[in-house]
DNA sequence: TTCCAGATATTGGTTAACCAGATATTTACA
DNA sequence: TGTAAATATCTGGTTAACCAATATCTGGAA
């Protein structure tokens, strides 16, 4: 049975089958972290594939950190063990792209997080900067007019304040995601917006005054207003 | 001046030069979403790089939600107008590579959350792979040997009992660096791994009884021992 | 003028040859 | 025999030519 068939029938993409596949290799040639896999060349030819799609594949290994590449050195199994890899690339096999709901649900918590840690850590030039996303959005809504993009910016602005680049990084992974599902399906009407400029002064006060508690109260009423009236989430 | 001296000047990435002028471009052509961007051929002999730069710029974007590309076609303004583009560009170009205090903060923040979710959600199949975590967790602890590998995995299990495939995904990105860190400074003792046992025990038992409180009281006891008193977090 | 088939040009994706640097091997000399 | 220099090989990365699908143009028929 070719490559391809056995794909078909198994319901896996290229990319997946070449990951578990190095996976197998690195299990049955017993590669310690530090160990150096196979070249790529000879990947490609043992695994039947083209070199792209083994860069491919090696890419998003790397990209969590379970393997990496040197260049014109080799590649190699990253410091992180035999056991945490076979568990890792399981997960990485089997995880499902993200629905809404768990979206939404990762934007609130992330957002209660942020909020608390901006209101603690905020400088005067972040506050200037959520100022400006927060005139944005202000001028936008008393004009009528949508105004998505600059809700979402201010709270981007928020996660910047935050001082933790991580969860920046997430709140920019997600967001997109958000706006498109809010445009798809027009979230809400005016009449929620001209609220949403109170909820977003106060969340914005809040941070000034350095009160995280308060922040995140805030915060909470904001989407609570948000999601439950319009999702019943 | 060549584009090679002016990244060496404002200390930038090739990518990111690259990114910034996709940014700009957008812009100078009010470029609306949805509509198409220049060819990679035309963009890589407008900025005076290879192909293959504007194609990784291109994927990066991609990636944020940006733009897609689509075969034989073009690239395309994604739907999040460009209001938010902008603003989200500036955040991806001024993006910081996470720090070790940033990662913890996250994973704390995405564990309590994970654990009480897992509690609620989880399926007996769940219950079942986090057992396993759980054992093979245990078995190596009390043959004396490191277990942080076999500690993540059952964490893993956790996040992936949560049914939220958002905080799964989060969870594989920061779990590699947490380990290398761990493993760097090589956290803490055996006796401590002792009290570790008890304490994955206490979760995996507040999840099988589906109590969720005590499930996310027994976590925060889990990071208070093992991040206060390692690391002063 | 309108419409549609056929030809042409353009697109992102793929491939194979090429590159510079790292590594392994051989050679030459002490 | 040991060591260092020279050479050959191998590495991931880069590049330019190629591919098939798509979009656009053209010209003639209705």
């Amino acid at each position: 049975m070719n490559l391809e068939a056995l794909q078909k029938m198994e319901g896996l993409s290229l990319q997946k089958t070449i990951i578990s596949k190095i996976k197998d290799l690195i299990n049955y040639k017993n590669l310690e972290p530090g160990d150096k896999l196979p070249s790529e060349r000879m990947l490609s030819d043992k695994f039947g594939v083209t070199r792209s799609n083994i860069r491919e594949a090696i890419q998003k290994l790397e990209f969590y950190g379970i393997l990496n590449s040197i260049p014109q050195s080799g590649t190699f199994v990253a410091n992180i063990g035999v056991i945490a890899m076979n568990g890792m690339i399981e997960d990485i096999l089997r995880l499902e792209d993200p629905d809404f709901k768990s979206l939404v649900e990762t934007r609130i918590l992330l957002e209660l997080k942020t909020v608390r840690l901006a209101a603690l850590r905020r400088t005067e030039n972040d506050l200037k900067k959520m100022k400006e996303a927060l005139d944005a959005y202000i001028i936008k809504v008393k004009d009528g007019q949508d105004a998505v993009q600059e809700d979402l910016l201010f709270h981007l602005a928020i996660a910047k304040a935050s001082g933790n680049s991580t969860m920046n990084t997430f709140m920019l992974i997600i967001t997109p995601e958000i706006i498109t599902n809010f445009e798809k399906y027009h979230v809400c009407d005016k009449g929620l917006a001209e609220l949403g400029i109170a909820e977003h002064q106060a969340i914005y006060d809040a941070i000034q005054e350095q009160n995280p508690k308060l922040a995140k109260q805030k915060m909470k009423d904001h989407f609570s207003v948000l999601y439950q009236y319009c999702y019943n989430i």
